[in-house]
RNA sequence: GGCGCCGUACCCAAGUGGUAAGGGAGAGGUCUGCAAAACCUUUAUGCGACGGUUCGAAUCCGCCCGGCGCCUCCA
């Protein structure tokens, strides 16, 4: 079976066949930095972080650019109102350029904890005001746009395609239906390349029109192109986005190139939080930051990916917390397989007799089948759970050898790791030494001499400590093991 | 008003023509000094309602009900 992409320039889902073979050149609409980030981006980017990863287990040499937006956006219309970064430096008092860099900071950090790869570029708009002035000027020089005192408009009307994406005819568009109309623009569903800057506009640029600011579509086309050539493959975002950004961005791209700007169109749905929209406006607005005080970020990541990409995502405590045990069940059966492997490798006893079958070749390809219709990742953490089944069964029994069980570690570091990203890099061990780890061990041999000695209330009060402590002890059947919580 | 999405067990969630994955929760059992973990069994003749197409539909078509999103900044 081959990679199968949902396009939305198609409604359907596609082959997926890259323009240049073994190569991927792939764009992101990145966050705009003027807050910190919210469970939204969460979504957005560990969706399309395990695009990428799986990009790369196929084998493509995948260059994964995602835009930092530093400017730009305006508070109400896309061409009205306030700069969000502006009023959020004249509430924090700071400058624009602090607000833009505290938050990148702080989005970094997010998408870290989540394990989420970085992008190969992170341009940021205000470094590529030159581009983008050149395409504004390109666009007029090829008749697709008009200066007005100081703005530049890209006209809607010449590109015959606008809304191939969106599926909105222009002509049925309501003009000025909750906006009213700029007077400035021949059509109302023109938009700004450039925007005038009025005197006390704190981030504003010369050009060819005036001082003035970049519009919100341009710079994701000025960037991506620049980085990753005139026409690229994939381009992804949120369904929000399709129009008009998307739309402008097509419109602009292949008006100035004359050729198709994107050849697959990737959006991933919405947060929703007890079944409402999450929104500035409502107030719900979780930050990931909160989040991640009450559950895990691997967690978080977890939940995420149990849900396809393309359906909306509810955000909520009963969810979460079920996504949080099967987490632990998932995570518990790679710990117990790595600690098993450490104490076969360090006895002499391999029990090599009367091997389990395991069929570890059917799981693994019954993962990349799911992976591969449209990256779904749910039916994927299925398989992995029916793995799980089967390996916990292995381990609770009294035959495996360090061969088979190497083998099962190195799928789920190929699967549940590489792919998907849900395995931790330190999975605490607790057969490893250690200061602290041998100081529990100590304590554990301990209580095995009280139970020896049938103290049970001895035994059962070291264990209750423990638990209280965060670490949490089983007694198996060749001995107590433990693990933090 | 225009465009679009969704409705699967108590909760979350795959499945888009061949007879309902998986996780959580619940119930019973095995193991255990007791727990915990794990394993086994079990929980939707049923996929919002009603019609239709078909040998066969959760899956396709129609209509209705309910929820949501976009059209305005948002991931």
């Amino acid at each position: 079976m081959s990679l199968n992409i949902y396009n939305t320039l198609v409604r359907q889902k596609e082959e997926f066949k890259p323009l240049v073979e073994g190569r991927v050149n792939m764009y992101v609409c990145g966050p705009t930095v003027y807050g910190h980030s919210h469970i939204g981006h969460a979504k957005s980017y560990v969706s399309f972080d395990i695009i990428v990863r799986y990009l790369r287990y196929l084998g493509y040499k995948t260059l994964y650019v995602q835009n930092i937006t530093d400017v730009g956006h305006l508070t109400d219309d896309a061409d009205e109102g306030e700069d969000k970064i502006a009023k959020q430096s004249k509430k924090d008092r700071v400058h624009p350029m602090q607000v833009v860099e505290s938050y990148t900071r702080s989005y970094f950090e997010d998408m870290d904890a989540l394990g989420v790869v970085r992008p190969d570029i992170s341009p940021r708009a205000t470094g590529h005001i030159i581009e983008q002035i050149e395409m504004a000027r390109d666009l007029i020089k090829k008749g697709f746009a008009y200066e007005k005192n100081g703005s530049v408009y890209f006209n809607v009307a010449k590109f015959k395609e606008y809304g191939k994406l969106s599926r909105r005819p222009l002509e049925e568009m309501e003009a000025g239906a909750r906006v009213e109309v700029n007077k400035e623009k021949r059509n109302p569903a023109d938009f700004a390349l450039w925007k005038k800057a009025d005197a006390e506009h704190i981030m504003q640029w010369e050009s060819p029109w005036g001082m003035g600011f970049p519009g919100w579509h341009l710079e994701c086309s000025a960037m991506s192109m620049k980085y990753l050539g005139e026409t690229f493959d994939i381009h992804g975002g949120g369904m929000e986005n399709q129009f008009p950004h998307h739309e402008c961005e097509i419109a602009q791209s292949e008006c100035s190139t004359g050729k198709q700007f994107v050849k697959y169109w990737i959006h991933n749905n919405m947060v929703t939080v007890g079944g409402q929209k999450m929104g500035k406006s409502l107030g719900n607005v979780i930050n990931l930051k909160d989040a991640f005080k009450k559950y895990t970020p691997l967690v978080v990541r977890f939940f995420i990916l149990q849900s396809h990409y393309r359906s909306t995502l509810d955000f909520t405590n009963e969810a979460l917390d079920g996504a949080s045990k099967g987490y632990e069940k998932l995570l518990n059966t790679v710990r117990n397989v790595r600690n098993e492997i450490e104490k076969l490798g360090k006895s002499e006893n391999q029990k090599n007799e009367d091997v389990p079958f395991l069929d570890l070749t059917g799981f693994k390809k019954a993962f990349l089948e799911a992976m591969d219709d449209d990256f779904n990742s749910p039916q994927a953490i299925g398989v992995l759970f029916d793995l799980n089944r089967e390996v916990n069964t292995v381990l609770a029994g009294s035959k495996s050898n360090l061969k088979l069980l190497n083998e099962i570690n190195g799928i789920y570091n190929e699967l549940a790791g590489t792919v998907l990203g849900i395995i931790p890099d330190q999975l605490e061990s607790a057969v490893a030494g250690g200061g602290e780890n041998d100081l529990i061990q100590f304590i554990i041999e301990l209580r095995a001499e009280a139970r020896a000695q049938k103290l049970w209330v001895m035994s059962d009060k070291i264990r209750d400590g423990l638990k209280n402590l965060g670490i949490v002890i089983e007694d198996k059947k060749d001995g107590t093991t433990w693990r933090r919580e």
